[in-house]
RNA sequence: GUGGUCGUAGCUCAAUGGCAGAGCUCCAGGUUGUGGUCCUGGAUGUUGCGGGUUCGAGUCCCGUCGAUCACCCCA
């Protein structure tokens, strides 16, 4: 294969079974997410590369995955690595035009150079929401219900995914209490981030300047500080979601930014990667508007890619996506007779006028042949037109049964197809 | 950035160092105007690319590009 033919590593070619697909997973979160009471909102591919540098600390991870490059006018810029920068931006721009809490979601691809495996691109399109301007609790529990809802829309159950939610305000505290500094809470929470990963002894290593060990931390996590949850624990309750919702104080997440509520969501056999991410951050729109605007917000990002994975593996997911694209043609105009095609416009106009979903043979074609093609494309009803114009045969391809009626009589009828 | 595995038809894959193949897909037929199955026929390859070893390389060796998985991190 020519390098030429193929897309760039981490890239993606949607054909038409790819973009049925990609529209199944979009319309989903979209109708989710406005059942909800959330508003679509979207922003530039790409944004100054100074957006990102703001809000993550130097050396971030992110940073280094940045598409970043000066454009023609030499000016940094970046293609999006994530929407959240982009929605601070927005939201501190036109603040006092809102009506708060603002509930915002998006539908949109980003941007990571990074080496690409299972669940990781480097364009993939991830589903964000977002609560900005209400603190409480019932706004944690509201977001997390999003996320449990968008899941189960999808066909997912609980036996088949899980929200492990933690609270970085929880750690804090704890590690006040056990006199940390900023920078070792900062070293506790990364240590306590790599508890299932590395080896205890690395890790006592790496806390040392803490005063804290890894059996501190576990003891910490292993208490559960039930208090901390409660409140979005009982809001979820009443939605009657508890059993999607697990606390687990070992999820503290990778960025720097949260300040209080953090979930993730989890395959339950924990074969794939995080499907689902998020948490509170009451600091960062103060923090990007240079203390201007000062508003509390919540949110949290689902990618397509691994949920693209689970899909797959989970039966009744497949089965919800193979429904979404078994989407069948409702008519297939056969021109039995040449020239009758002009007449067979005429229809296939009238079906398309009416809102039907129509085709009928470019070229001229044997009526077997035109059957056939009907067949495939899954269309409900054929209409035959040919010598016995100004009538034409109205068929049900599933039944068989097939009437004659005049032309003028197919519109009232088409309309009754249309209800099927 | 580090390491493992793998690159053969549009897709999924065969072929002990010895004539590059199968299934699916696609195209064309199967007697004058009726479809899912079935039958027949057909098309498609510089075996990712470049070198080397050999009488002979898809197969062995080196390089390169790509894919994939793991680490890292996360959607």
């Amino acid at each position: 294969m020519c390098a030429l033919m193929q897309a760039l590593p981490g890239f993606r070619d949607f054909y038409p079974e790819d973009c049925a697909r990609r529209n199944h997973v979009i319309e989903t979160w979209r109708s989710v997410s406005r059942r909800y009471g959330f508003l679509e909102f979207d922003g530039p591919v790409l944004e100054s590369t100074d957006l990102y540098r703001k809000k993550n600390e130097e050396g971030a991870e992110i940073l280094e995955q940045l598409y970043s490059f000066a454009d023609r006018g030499g000016r940094e810029v970046a293609l999006r690595p994530e929407m959240t920068p982009t929605l601070a931006r927005m939201v501190a721009a036109r603040e006092k035009h809102y009506r708060k809490p603002m509930k915002w979601f998006c539908v949109s691809n980003f941007f990571r150079h990074e080496r690409q495996q299972k669940g990781r691109l480097r364009e993939f399109l991830q589903f964000n929401a977002d609560i900005i301007g209400e603190s409480s609790p019932q706004a944690d529990a509201e977001i997390i219900a999003l996320a449990v809802d968008l899941m189960r829309a999808f066909g997912f159950t609980a036996e088949h995914f899980v929200v492990r939610l933690s609270d970085r305000k929880a750690w804090m505290e704890f590690l006040q209490s056990r006199g940390c500094d900023e920078a070792a809470c900062r070293t506790v929470l990364a240590c306590a981030d790599k508890l299932e990963r590395e080896p205890a002894e690395k890790l006592n290593a790496k806390l040392a300047p803490t005063g804290l060990v890894v059996d501190d931390l576990k003891a910490f996590i292993a208490a559960g500080s039930p208090g901390a949850f409660a409140p979005v624990l009982e809001a979820l309750a009443a939605r009657g979601l508890s059993g999607f919702v697990q606390p687990d104080l070992s999820i503290v997440r990778g960025l720097a930014y949260y300040t209080g509520v953090v979930f993730e969501i989890f395959d339950r056999s924990k074969s794939l990667r995080a499907l689902a991410g998020g948490g509170r951050y009451d600091g960062l729109i103060k923090g990007l508007s240079d203390g201007a605007i000062d508003l509390p917000a919540i949110g949290f990002g689902m990618g397509d890619v691994v949920l693209g994975h689970l899909i797959n593996e989970t039966p009744s997911a497949s089965e919800k996506l193979k429904a979404a694209l078994a989407q069948t043609s409702d008519v297939y105009v056969i021109i039995a007779d040449e020239s009758r095609r002009a007449e067979a416009l005429q229809i296939v106009q009238t079906c398309r006028e009416l809102g039907l979903s129509t085709d009928f043979s470019l070229r001229p074609a044997k009526i077997g042949k035109q059957f056939q093609e009907a067949e495939h494309l899954g269309a409900c009803h054929a209409v035959l037109v040919g010598q016995e114009w100004p009538q034409v045969k109205l068929k049900h391809l599933a039944t068989r049964s097939e009437e004659a009626i005049d032309h003028a009589a197919l519109v009232p009828n088409l309309k009754n197809i249309k209800l099927r």
